[in-house]
RNA sequence: GCAGGGGUGGCAGAGCCUGGUCAAAUGCGACGGACUCAAGAUCCGUUGGCCUAGUGCCUACGUGAGUUCAAAUCUCACCCCCUGCACCA
């Protein structure tokens, strides 16, 4: 009968919730272990990636805990940041995308209606997502859930960012956003038309002196080594320019440019006059590393709105400047110097500009898109192989020239700083406003570049376990690379950031060390303890074991023996924290967690093991919320089972790889579950008694799996647990039917064990089973199989090999035999004679060849062959005949059904039996009777 | 650009650290067959190319070069893909 999946998950999830089994409590003699996943933030309904994430948590869970642990798994929600405010602020613009996204969702009308309100919005998902957790069946204490919003919430938050600041890596400074000057807000990605992430690029702009003026034409660069090789400036002959005044100094750049201008410098006057490209064509400007005058030509690739809508030309270097340069100074009647700078072996500049000019000039008009294509690899090639040429930076390579001019000409007042925004489309704002980058002025920031701060938290790393261990390298890159991190911004839900109430904390931030509330907030609320209690004394006494519960009782109005019973639920599940993440929040959520750990804590709670995985994609399709391909959590439970679900995307990939969730393979495991259902099923109407062979091949796989599954799940290496501990074991199993195996106590006990090595990762199905299996108890709560090394038997694997081989050539031979149309009634396959058996095991012993010839005169060519293949390293293990005999005696009946023919097994030491040529003990001999 | 991870047969994915036993595990898919009224499940076989069909030959593990008696595996260079790159969770 088909098995029910989700009739079993209904059952067994109500059972766990009802007896409260993975609601744990402080228990002094017992090793805690906190399992902590990045909680999900509440913007949307959880997906087949949350639930990979989740349950490789909860397969850390569940095993852990049948290895004897208090494990702590619990969960909350996130909803600190913009996001939530962005989805209501789009609902309440009435936009249509917004709308069609939730409706993608699954979401009710009227309940988007209510989204233009963000607390409707974290509201509807919470119970939602929980609806997820539980129909996953993971072994979380919901006692423990909070919302990142929350006022208790709040007062830690806020007691953390006291700490930085008293530690003194709070620090203000300046820093670069994207900004829509229309709306006058900081755009993120999801800010944006199209949802591009505005990339903000420091770049340096030359000052040129106007001659006989104070003013300077200001020319953005990204090569500003090749200065020295100027002949000319370029403008665009239609575009209008203006004077702007940066700290009292005068620079001419493009109307278009003056918002970028005005954003991100501080002191910064525009003037009123507006000045045509012919009102400057001509004139000369003085190049600040030689005083050369050079003149201001036109070109019209100059787009006003990108940089100053100024540039310099540098022919020889780049080939829109040769081909303007030299089109311009044609047709004006005008000399051209290019002048080269840089070396490149195998590169023919001047050829290469000749060629580049010719074609692109060839149909009377100037084609871009032939010079961008020089440009680029020209580009590539001098900055891989560059060599300057003059002083003095003869010699040197271009990307450290380009650094030392740079350098050379912003400390001599010759260049300034220039941002932009790098995408190549230029970066909308929603509202159609093109994105600018601004200065953000005393701004808090975390200074995750303090150098004894990135000490301490390379301390941590040293001290942490990593799975997969390919990841080290990645967290200590990112705690290497991690500098300046905006604490505050403008707008969002979350806590008001203490040393500037008009802002809130950056949502990252408050997301690191938040774990440590799971293992007190329970007791919050059962004492019914207010927001307006938890002081900081509070939290220095609980997490950092500061003052005493007199004093801070006297302080906050929480009896005594409430705060000791909080600070001791801290310290004992804190004492052994295991965080798991997605392996995409490396750089951000994970190594702020452990940068904020190492400071912040107490070393003995620093985090002591850090995990990550990677994404689930669907149908070998990124999924993605605008694209409406994204697979719901309870949608997929409902469609193939929750366990079945599990199994795919936690064990389906290893850690590190992405999984791609499809049908096909999601249906096999639903049927391989199936098969086992139909097993248990079968058990009834096995009646053997006795022990045969291939029941102890069947103990022998089993040991050998619960020792290699459980060295892999030490590791975290689910995939290769798994694919032992389910599919190998169905293989067996079938394998095992095949052998004619029907010993209803062997299986059973197989099916048992097999039930607990499946439960973290398919618990419901484990659970079943169990039961099924006539026990009472709970398997969640059962102890994790351990295996009985003595019942691991190489000889009896490898006399099944032995047959396997022996097959083999069996069916080699019928196909032989069918493929020349012969036709045969029955094959008779002989067992070797039990004194070749004991030579082969005689040899086995290293027994002495020779001595084994004299007493067996008339088999000393098999016992040289046999000596030979020992020595080659081929036969390790002794046979037993008696053994073999069984196998094949089993095996028979499938024999006859794949082949279609009698098969019969002959004894060799039988006397009735003509043996004219020898079956040895590893090769049967093969009669085809005609 | 910077950093991290990769490129293996129709696909997914092991193996490469510790070179040979690797035409490359395992799973899936596809094809053929058995069973079935039929479908599914199950079982068996084929699944780089070639033919003399042999435990045969050729070509293969991103590209090129090198080390070696021997390279998917070691070294170097190159190309390509994925992920992250700052206020965004």
């Amino acid at each position: 009968m088909s098995i029910d999946l989700v009739a079993i998950e209904n059952k067994w999830n109500e059972e766990w919730l009802n007896k409260r089994i993975f609601e744990a409590e402080v228990i002094d003699n017992k090793k805690p272990y906190m399992i902590v996943p990045a909680f999900p933030y509440v913007n949307g309904n959880l997906h087949i990636g949350h639930i990979r994430t989740y349950t490789t948590a909860d397969v850390v869970a569940r095993y852990k805990r049948m290895r004897g642990y208090n494990v702590l798994y619990p969960i909350g929600f996130h909803a600190t940041g913009t996001p939530i405010v962005a989805v209501a602020e789009r609902l309440a613009n009435n936009d249509q995308d917004m709308i069609k996204q939730l409706k993608n969702d699954k979401i009710p009308e009227d309940v988007i209606q209510k989204m233009r309100d963000p607390i409707e919005i974290v509201n509807y998902f919470i119970p939602r997502q929980l609806e997820a957790f539980k129909r996953y069946g993971m072994s979380i204490d919901y006692r423990r859930q909070f919302v990142s919003i929350e006022p208790l919430f709040s007062k830690f938050i806020e007691w953390q960012f006291n700490k930085l600041y008293e530690k003194g890596v709070l620090v203000k400074g300046t820093h670069y956003v994207g900004w829509c000057p229309l709306e006058k807000n900081a755009v993120g990605q999801h800010d944006t038309k199209g949802d591009v992430q505005p990339e903000i690029e420091k770049l340096v702009a030359i000052k040129f002196k106007l001659k006989d003026s104070n003013d300077y034409i200001l020319c953005l660069t990204y090569r500003p080594e090749t200065i020295f090789g100027a002949t000319n400036l370029f403008i665009n002959k239609n575009a209008k320019y203006r004077r702007v005044l940066i700290d009292n100094v005068s620079y001419i750049v493009s109307n278009e440019s003056i918002i970028f201008v005005e954003n991100q410098f501080n002191n910064v006057e525009v003037k009123d006059d507006v000045l045509d490209a012919s009102s400057l064509e001509g004139k000369l400007v003085v190049n600040p590393v030689n005083n050369e005058e050079i003149p201001i030509w036109t070109a019209d690739f100059v787009e006003p709105d990108f940089g100053t809508g100024a540039v310099m030309s540098v022919p020889m270097h780049d080939a829109f400047d040769y081909v303007y340069s030299k089109v311009y100074a044609t047709s004006h009647g005008l000399e051209l110097k290019p002048r080269k700078l840089i070396d490149t072996k195998e590169l023919d500049l001047e050829k290469l500009m000749n060629e580049v000019y010719n074609e692109a000039t060839a149909n009377n008009s100037i084609n871009r898109y032939i010079i961008e294509k020089y440009n680029e690899s020209l580009y590539k090639k001098e900055f891989k192989d560059g060599i300057l040429t003059i002083e003095p930076y003869k010699g040197m390579n271009v990307k450290e020239a380009r650094e030392r001019v740079k350098e050379y000409l912003l400390s001599n007042g010759y260049a300034i700083d220039y941002y932009i925004i790098a995408n190549k489309e230029k970066v909308k704002c929603r509202c159609g406003a093109l994105v600018v980058p601004k200065i953000i002025n005393d701004q808090w920031f975390i200074d995750y570049g303090n150098k004894e701060w990135k000490k301490l938290a390379k301390e941590l790393l040293d001290n942490a376990i990593i799975f997969p261990d390919k990841a080290r390298k990645a967290f200590y890159d990112a705690a290497e690379w991690i500098s300046l991190r905006a604490a505050e911004r403008s707008n969002g839900l979350g806590t008001r950031f203490p040393f500037n109430k008009d802002h809130i904390i950056e949502s990252l931030s408050d997301s690191t060390i938040y774990m440590t509330f799971y293992t007190y907030v329970h007791i919050l609320r059962d004492k019914k303890i207010r927001p307006e209690q938890l002081s900081f004394e509070f939290f220095d006494y609980v997490i950092n074991g500061i003052g005493d519960p007199e004093t801070v009782s006297e302080k906050t109005g929480i009896d005594i023996s409430t705060l000791k019973s909080i600070r001791e639920s801290f310290s004992y599940w804190y004492s052994y924290v295991h965080r798991h993440s997605g392996y995409d929040l490396i750089p951000s959520h994970l190594t702020m967690a452990v940068f904020n750990h190492a400071l912040i804590l107490n070393r003995e709670n620093w985090l002591k093991v850090l995990s990550v995985n990677g994404y689930v994609i669907a149908n070998s399709e990124k999924m993605s919320k605008s694209l409406g391909n994204v697979l719901l959590a309870l949608d997929m439970a409902d469609k193939y089972g929750a366990d079945v679900v599990r199994l795919a995307v936690a064990a389906g990939a290893n850690l590190f790889s992405e999984y791609d969730f499809t049908d096909v393979v999601v249906n096999g495991i639903k049927e391989s579950v199936q098969f086992l259902f139909d097993l248990l099923d079968n058990i009834s109407s096995m009646n053997e008694t006795k022990l045969k062979a291939i029941d102890y091949w069947l103990y022998s796989k089993l040991n050998r799996k619960i020792k290699e599954v459980t060295e892999y799940m030490e590791s975290l290496e689910l995939r290769e647990a798994y694919v032992r501990a389910f599919y190998e074991s169905i293989n067996e199993l079938k394998r095992y039917i095949h052998f004619n195996g029907n010993n209803p106590v062997v299986i059973t006990e197989f099916l048992e064990k097999l039930a607990l090595l499946l439960n973290p990762i398919m618990p419901h199905v484990s659970e079943e089973l169990w039961h099924r299996l006539g026990n009472e108890s709970f398997a969640s709560l059962e102890s994790w199989p351990t295996p009985n090394e003595e019942l691991i038997d190489d000889s009896i694997e490898a006399m099944m090999d032995i047959i396997d081989s022996n097959v083999e050539d069996i069916k080699r031979l019928t196909s032989m035999l069918a493929k020349k149309n012969k036709s045969y009634k029955r094959i008779e396959i002989y067992i070797a004679k039990k004194e070749l058996y004991d030579i082969y095991n005689s040899l086995v012993e290293n027994i002495n060849p020779e001595e084994l010839k004299n007493k067996y005169s008339n088999y000393a060519s098999i016992i040289d062959n046999y000596t030979k293949k020992l020595k080659k390293g081929g036969m390790r293990l002794k046979l037993d005949k008696s053994m073999i005999y069984e196998l094949m005696e089993g095996y028979k009946e499938h024999l006859r059904s794949i082949l279609n023919t009698d098969i019969v097994i002959l004894d060799s030491d039988n006397a009735a039996i003509r043996d004219d040529k020898m079956a040895l003990p590893d090769k049967f001999k093969i009669r085809i009777q005609e």
